[in-house]
DNA sequence: GTTCCGCATGAATCGATAG
DNA sequence: ACTATCGATTCATGCGGAA
């Protein structure tokens, strides 16, 4: 696997043709939406929106694991006042192809975008498609239970970045301090309503997805070691969740900008987290 | 308008013919597979749903007012591990009809049925789909708007000079704010996920959604006295929101027994509600 | 050090106006 | 008529400077 933890520069479609077959054990991407992110990948119409997507889906199909899992992050946008009919027809295709729509979760955004229209309220979700090769596929749901009492939505989202570096450093399944506190508690499974707000806009990067929301699928379908894909990376956030979890990572991006900063952001991460593992307490402030 | 305010025994497409073209202002229904009735309707299978509901739905875009809208709430069942398509095909096909789909959206369910499968999670949500005629239709967005969040207490107590007037320069997109257009708001409008319990408040029947969830739309798309129609009326619970708000009803169920039940739901209504608005407080727990 | 508070901005959509 | 551009509307969040 001499493709493993690389952000490759190119239209995945073509980059995965090199690769072989059956050997990804999650592809977890966020594709550009029909028309938008033109200033960075130049706009694919909504008509033409499946046509574009059906051949890499057909890599992914190809390269994925029969035990593994495609997690399609998409939503349809609203086009003359009536809503897009590409998704579902991208849903109906790719069964066609051999995919299995097995699942499909909610992203019930906690903060969506503005404004105020006559005839719609804002859209405060996104669809997030999950697909597979067959009816058996691995699936680890003791990695994502949560404790009674909603632990997700308050604790976490108040935790500082340093608080979230340090444990994850600590516990490699992420999160580490609260596993104490579950001790005693009861554990339930979470549902297929993920509920996590958008990453804000004047961060650095502009990651359109916060990092919790791949991490989330990545414990769920992949062990440590597992190898993760994203055909988009985009800033490279799935990456880097894949990273701090232990996993293996390939990222594809057909734009440079994005392949740099997903670089950067990869070695900034890769540099930092093996120091804080063996830092005195004291010296947590003067990494910030 | 000879219909209104009836629940009707029959198939819903045979007695609609009877009713005249633009007479409905709303119609909201949840018909069977999205409430898992299929017993009691005969059972139509996935791989004929599309075909048994859709002259249904024509017959509901003749008696529905340009206007008008139409919701359902429907949900595909997980057929062979996989996700059947019969919803998104009926989209397709309904909008070869002639209908809109202007939107969807989600019910996330506050709380749903504990269970745990080996391959998937707990289904958390379910889709609300609005079907319309025509671009411009009825809605009323402050009947159904919601308490402000309270970063705006601290932000409107000190208006800033830049807020109170528009900001463009340095905005390069064009998205400017003029902040002063929130003073004296305590409402904002609510988004397209609807975050609800499943519990309802009557114990003695089991209806398949809370009241809450046709009423929210009954006051998002009519106003006092338009009509209402639930073609698959089951229990009644969207006649009985229609009624509490002032709106006229038609229910239509093709099961004997829901009509009954719907009928006694519907008489106690009206008689306790006229007798609890006159009561003194002491009366409210003998009517319990 | 904390907490407080101002401020920029984002996977958006509609309607009017211009070519 | 049909397409392209532009202005208007709006809320949650994180950052950075101030108290």
């Amino acid at each position: 696997m001499d493709f493993a933890n690389k952000i490759i520069h190119g239209d995945c479609e073509a980059v995965l043709k090199g690769f072989p077959d059956n050997s990804i054990d999650l592809i977890f991407t966020s594709p550009p939406y029909a028309d938008r992110r033109q200033k960075t990948y130049g706009g694919v119409k909504p008509s033409d929106y499946v046509d574009w997507f059906l051949p890499k889906a057909e890599q992914f199909l190809r390269v994925l694991r029969p035990t593994g899992t495609f997690i399609l992050n998409i939503k349809e946008r609203v086009v003359d006042g009536e809503k897009h009919i590409y998704v579902i027809e991208l849903i109906l295709k790719m069964r066609q192809q051999g995919w299995l729509w097995t699942e499909e979760f909610v992203w019930h955004k906690k903060n969506s975008y503005p404004g105020k229209w006559p005839n719609r309220f804002r859209d405060n979700w996104e669809r997030l498609l999950q697909f597979n090769k067959q009816k058996k596929f691995n699936m680890y749901q003791e990695a994502v239970v949560v404790p009674i009492g909603d632990w997700a939505k308050d604790r976490l989202a108040n935790l500082s970045e340093t608080d979230k570096i340090r444990d994850e450093s600590k516990v490699g399944s992420g999160f580490g301090k609260n596993v104490s506190n579950w001790l005693g508690r009861d554990k339930v499974y979470p549902t297929n309503v993920i509920h996590m707000a958008t990453e804000c806009a004047n961060k650095n990067h502009s990651a359109t997805f916060p990092i919790d929301l791949p991490a989330w699928f990545i414990k769920l379908f992949t062990k440590e070691g597992d190898i993760v894909l994203d055909p988009f990376v985009g800033s490279g956030t799935t990456a880097l969740a894949a990273i701090q979890l232990g996993r293996k990572h390939v990222g594809i991006d057909i734009n440079k900008g994005y392949i740099e900063l997903a670089g950067k952001r990869i070695t900034e991460t890769q540099i930092r987290l093996p120091i804080i593992a063996e830092a005195p307490e004291e010296m947590y402030s003067t990494l910030n």
